[in-house]
DNA sequence: TAGTGGTCTAGACCACTTA
DNA sequence: AAGTGGTCTAGACCACTAG
């Protein structure tokens, strides 16, 4: 280990770096964690030592800490310090951007199979929330990449004239699009569902695929102001094209020897 | 509109409350959100702004401002002030807690099926930083719940004498146990994946469903201080019981009536 | 030039834990 | 009683954006 890298040596900030001080500190401790200087269990050193340690002040020492808190590195407990935390499995976070970052450099292409309007069936109108026979928007669209099928999107939508959202969503021919304003254009809250599906005969069709094989479901129904659930919809992924990936602990620090 | 919750009132914060001051402001302002005293676009009021409505310090108002950021509600513009944003998938954020959560009654059951040691496959040799041959500790446990079977892990774990690793995972008996340490124990990093599989027909069997089926894979590998790979596996979960979910925009505020 | 958010200071008081 | 983290103050300087 290098003797730079010590758990009590004082490593200084750097003023003049672009890097504010605080993501300075909680990098150094992070990869102090990375390196095993600290390891789970270890208490981290008090925010006062770290203060004259690091030459701050409480309050850029404490929002360095926070972060380590934030990325699960660390837990906080009033009264008694600041601990390393083992990796958990359950603290794993997922996020949709970093899934779909892949396809944005704009090569899919969107294509709407139907745009039409029609009664709402019992399971449709048990989603949203309204009566079985009610106008709804129905649309169905295949996405692709080099005319390979990538996903196929069902969406339903509560039918509202003095809404624009169905000409703003006819118009959406790109993936970019289609994520920022499926169903919630306007809207202020959404609930999304992962699953593992089995693919319909229909949709295995459209991804070339076989039937009752499986497929990544990314299931969406958005609310409107007064809380109603007016956007149903989901995505089909072909699983070799669509993962969620994750990172926990500590972030890569060069490989610890260097 | 109730006028209390108009944008431009002076809502003040109670002092007395158990809830700190900056989440009573980041609640208020994303209820505010939610029923839709702001909208898409909206610019918030400056922070200073908020320190004279809400009577704190400009840190306590930043605190709130940064908590709705972090939540993707709104974006914060050096210069120019902070926005109201628009629903978009990309920032869902899923959290394997909020699924597990779900078992954490401790009614499930982990049964061993296997632990051995075996030289390590050319497969296992690409995933793990390892010569194919090497010798590998090799797990495969059923996790059920009232005799159902949930999921179907394997892994492969590289050997090493000095570490008790083995025998901790043989005592794992509870789900708690196996999410908290499953391969990572006393490691500082690990990376998860979470795809759409198909069911092996032995895996099919174990679970009780028919080969080829959909099932929910969640795979986990684990380095060690030095960054090199030593754990490998995954859990097969089955899709009727497995499904992550997640939130966008401003959380329910009681259905923007009331 | 005025206003905005981004960072930081040097303290303060509190609740909590441990001894 | 001493030490810890949790919250908050009342400013400061900076970089950036706009008119």
């Amino acid at each position: 280990m290098k003797s730079t890298s010590g758990k009590g040596s004082t490593k200084s900030i750097d003023r003049h770096s672009f890097e504010p001080a605080y993501m300075q500190i909680a990098r150094t401790i992070s990869e102090q964690i990375a390196t095993g200087a600290y390891r789970a269990g270890d208490r981290l050193p008090s925010e006062s030592e770290l203060c004259t340690g690091f030459g701050v002040s409480p309050m850029t020492v404490r929002r360095a800490v926070n972060i380590l808190v934030e990325r699960g590195l660390a837990t906080a407990a009033q009264g008694k310090g600041t601990y390393v935390r083992s990796l958990a499995l359950g603290e794993a976070v997922f996020r949709l951007r970093e899934m779909t970052d892949r396809w944005y450099d704009g090569s899919i292409d969107v294509r709407l199979l139907e745009a039409s309007i029609a009664p709402a069936t019992a399971r449709v109108a048990e989603v949203l929330d309204c009566k079985p026979g009610e106008r709804m928007v129905y649309l169905r669209r295949l996405l692709l990449r080099d005319e390979a099928p990538l996903m196929y999107h069902r969406e339903y939508l509560v039918y509202d004239p003095r809404r624009p959202l169905v000409e703003a969503q006819l118009r959406i021919t790109s993936l970019e699009g289609l994520l920022e304003s499926a169903g919630g254009e306007g809207f202020p809250r959404g609930n999304l569902t992962v699953q593992a599906v089995g693919l319909s005969s229909e949709a295995a069709d459209l991804l070339d695929l076989a039937t009752g094989s499986p497929a990544l479901c990314l299931e969406h129904v958005f609310y409107d102001f007064s809380g109603r659930a007016v956007s149903w919809g989901w995505f089909l992924c072909r699983p070799d094209q669509f993962k969620l990936t994750s990172w926990i602990g500590a972030p890569e620090a060069s490989g610890g020897g260097r």
